[in-house]
Formats: structure tokens, C-alpha cells, sequence
DNA sequence: AACTGCTCCAACCGCCCTAAG
DNA sequence: TCTTAGGGCGGTTGGAGCAGT
């Protein structure tokens, strides 16, 4: 029943990577390709848990990751994408080539939020501090604040008589990240030190795994689509394709910016929401495809 | 030189969702 | 249908490095 543990974590390293470890990590993925992180340790010879191999590839061997300093249009954009997605860290990374939802997360908290309190705002709401600061003192009184896009307390918003808010749909489609490889030439998933069983057992599911990927990705596979599309509910209620949104800190919000760009949205029946990420008009009818009254914006990896 | 306090970030932890069995 | 593991994600922590005293 179930499938076997990913690790005996009694024989596995923990803490920092030693430049050996590094290079062996590296030195498999350059040959077998990223995925199969459960079979990757053993294959690779490396004493590390296959989860504890998967962040250190992703978070710092990873050949696209951009070195350096963040750029002010990182911190713009950043700023920007906290705003409407909260800490979906994720995909605020998904929008920053070159850098990871680690990497954008401790810069969150080590410079933007200091930044955005300098500016006398708060970082939580991105709504100014002394208005957070009221809101918190009459937060009890009143529920929750209507201006705000609470999508765990959206029975409690439609309880009280805030409409000054438009109801929206915000729909996050599937991110297609078509660089992940899981498995994607044939074999690569074999492992020593396996018996012939488990070795099969782990070819199929790696197999299985490349015709999923195949299936769900039939062209070059060298397209990056990251959909993110917003429109008006015509239930008029809050609703949301987030549903591992589970953490009340990571409610997206919304400023009073923000809210102007939406009642303008009430009237259109339909927004792009790149404009409100920063990008040129241009680039928005370039880019974006208008499908059921959303907008979607695409932008092919190279680009 | 030694100590203290602070900042930064890599790595870990624990949870959730999905899919295997 | 239920249990369990894999993969992914957000939150937290520990230690290295630096500045100030």
C-alpha cells in the first residue's frame, strides 16, 4: 500500500552543501536531467534527502538563476505582485526570471517590507500605516475590512453592507513551466543500488511521468506560458482557482490603487492585468488574449 | 582582540494537494 | 475508497559575516 519512504533520514546529511556534494548534484542533473528526486540521491551518490537535493538545485545551482543585487523595476514589480497575489511567493517568482520564490521571499523580508514601512506603508496591506493603523482599531467592530480580497473570509465580507468593492474572479490558470523536466529522456530514471523491482517500478512511473508531460506540453517544449487573468464574477461573489490558499498571510489584497483599476474593470466587464503589473500599453495588446472576458497574458521563455 | 548586536540568506520544517497502490 | 508518499510551497531558523563598541 502507498508507495516506499523518500529517504532513510537516519543516513542523510543535513545542513550546508559542501562543493563536493554541489558538484555531484550538478554533475547528474547535467547528464540525467532534473526530476525523480527520490531516486536522484542514491543515482548521484549523494548522502542528502531527494527534497533537501530539489531546493539546493533549484534555489542555487540552477544555471538560469540571475546572480546579484535586486534592479528598483525587480522592487517595482515585486511591490506590485505582492499586492494582488500576497505571499504566493511562487508565482511572484514565476513573473522575475532568474530568480526564485526563496530568494524573492527573503528579500521581502529583509529590504522591501523595510522600504515599503519607510514610505509609511504597510507591507501586509500596502495600504498606508495610519490608515492600517485606524482600520486595526475598528477591525473588531466592523468584521473584516471590505477592501481586501479575502478569499477565506469571503462569507463574512458578503455578510456586511461594504460594496464599495467590486466582487471579482481572480483565476490563476495553470502555470506551464515546460523547462521542468520530469524524467524527459527515456531512462534516465534508472538508479543503482536498486533490485530489478523497485528499478522497474520507478522506470514505469518515470515513463509515466514523460508521457504526461508530453501529453500536456505536445509542442517544442521550450514555451514558458505563465497565465494570471482577472475578471468580474457574474455571481457577483468572490471566488478563487487558489485553493491551497491556506495561509491567512497570504491573502491577496489590494490597494486604493488598485480598487480605482477595479471599478474601472466593474464598467469594462474586462481588464488586463498587466497593466496593473507595469507593463507598457503596447505591450499588453502585443501579448495578451481576450478568451470568456479574460485577459490572459503569455510570453514565450525567450522573450 | 574580544564581545555584542544586527543583517542576511541557505536550509530545514511542516503542511497541503495529488496521485500511486 | 482509503492510506500513504512525492512534490511543492510558505514560514521559520541557525549560523556566517559584518559593524560598532
Amino acid at each position: 500500500m502507498g508507495r516506499s519512504p523518500c529517504c532513510e533520514k537516519a543516513h542523510t546529511n543535513k545542513g550546508a552543501w559542501t562543493k563536493e556534494e554541489d558538484q555531484r548534484l550538478i554533475d547528474y542533473i547535467r547528464v540525467h536531467g532534473e526530476g525523480c528526486w527520490r531516486s536522484l540521491p542514491k543515482a548521484a551518490g549523494l548522502l542528502r534527502c531527494g527534497k533537501s537535493c530539489r531546493l539546493r538545485w533549484i534555489n542555487y545551482l540552477r544555471p538560469d538563476l540571475k546572480r546579484g543585487n535586486f534592479t528598483e523595476e525587480e522592487d517595482e514589480l515585486i511591490i506590485k505582485l505582492h499586492s494582488l497575489l500576497g505571499n504566493k511567493w511562487s508565482l511572484i517568482a514565476g513573473r522575475l526570471p532568474g530568480r526564485t520564490d526563496n530568494e524573492i521571499k527573503n528579500y521581502w523580508n529583509t529590504h522591501i517590507k523595510r522600504k515599503l514601512i519607510s514610505r509609511g506603508i504597510d507591507p501586509q496591506t500596502h495600504r498606508p500605516l495610519n490608515e492600517t493603523a485606524n482600520t486595526n482599531n475598528t477591525a473588531k467592530a466592523t468584521a473584516t475590512v471590505p477592501t481586501k480580497l479575502d478569499f477565506k473570509n469571503e462569507t463574512r465580507v458578503s455578510k456586511t453592507n461594504f460594496i464599495t468593492a467590486p466582487s471579482l474572479d481572480f483565476t490563476y490558470n495553470e502555470f506551464q513551466v515546460k523547462a521542468k523536466t520530469e524524467c524527459l529522456e527515456e531512462g534516465n530514471c534508472t538508479s543503482s543500488g536498486m533490485t530489478t523491482d523497485e528499478e522497474q517500478q520507478q522506470q514505469h512511473h518515470c515513463h509515466r511521468l514523460q508521457q504526461q508531460h508530453k501529453d500536456k506540453y505536445p509542442s517544442n517544449g521550450q514555451e514558458l506560458n505563465l497565465e494570471l487573468s482577472i475578471g468580474i464574477s457574474s455571481a457577483g461573489k468572490i471566488s478563487t482557482g487558489l485553493s491551497s490558499a491556506n495561509s491567512a498571510q497570504s491573502k491577496p489584497q489590494l490597494d486604493n490603487n488598485n480598487y480605482q483599476f477595479l471599478e474601472q474593470a466593474m464598467v469594462a466587464k474586462a481588464v488586463c492585468l498587466c497593466w496593473q503589473l507595469g507593463f507598457q500599453r503596447s505591450e499588453i495588446c502585443r501579448n495578451c488574449q481576450n478568451t470568456n472576458g479574460f485577459y490572459r497574458y503569455r510570453r514565450p521563455l525567450d522573450s
